[in-house]
DNA sequence: CAATAGTATGACTATATACTCATATAGTGC
DNA sequence: GCACTATATGAGTATATAGTCATACTATTG
């Protein structure tokens, strides 16, 4: 309603994508390096990087440098939190489609 | 990490959007109908109806029709409480851009 | 300073998204 | 059945997004 919502919408945004998602839950414990993280999502170097530095931008993740690694971590815990809450509606909307399927 | 992934993404891509969290803001002190909603928003009646269609189709809506009038709410807590949280990390951001100026 | 490892980015393609205008569909009351 | 109100949708446009490949940049090491 007022004139923050598009920088809201831009956060939820940030999170709202598949692969995006694998990168926030590998980063759940903790800060990793890209070398450590593209590998783990089975993604290109390149398309990780990009989507780190979409989330960097947006200000939901931080970025620290060492050497020639750039770690990246997770900077609100408001974000595993948003991401709790759409995993426990996809739960319930599951179970949900599942009775219907049964009651046919 | 699993294959609800995908899922958990379109839930969020759901909220992901301006015009869909003026109506879901809109939405927070219950069901109210398409006429309803779209002055509220400012917005288009073909907009918002595609809108309300995309968040119906995603879940996180809920839809009862009466009469010619078609009453849209909000089916789970939980969405309200993702926009809650971007909500936060959006003013811890812009307080720490604002100090990031100050400091020039 | 050359070689290497880690990360970012330019250029491109394919697809998705938001929006608008006009029109279709579905109930309601006369 | 006709007119009216409420909602949905087809078709089109403009822009955004995700991904890939090749290459550029940057810090470290020999």
């Amino acid at each position: 309603m007022n004139d923050t919502t598009t920088y809201k919408a831009d956060i939820l945004k940030a999170l709202a994508q598949p692969t995006r998602l694998k990168i926030i839950d590998f980063l759940r414990n903790g800060e990793k390096c890209v070398c450590e993280i593209f590998p783990a999502i089975a993604e290109e170097q390149s398309n990780t990087s990009r989507h780190l530095n979409l989330m960097l931008a947006s200000g939901i993740l931080a970025r620290r440098k060492e050497g020639v690694k750039i770690f990246y971590s997770i900077k609100y815990q408001e974000v595993l939190e948003m991401a709790e809450l759409a995993g426990r509606i996809v739960r319930h909307e599951i179970i949900g489609r599942q009775l219907l399927l049964e009651a046919v």
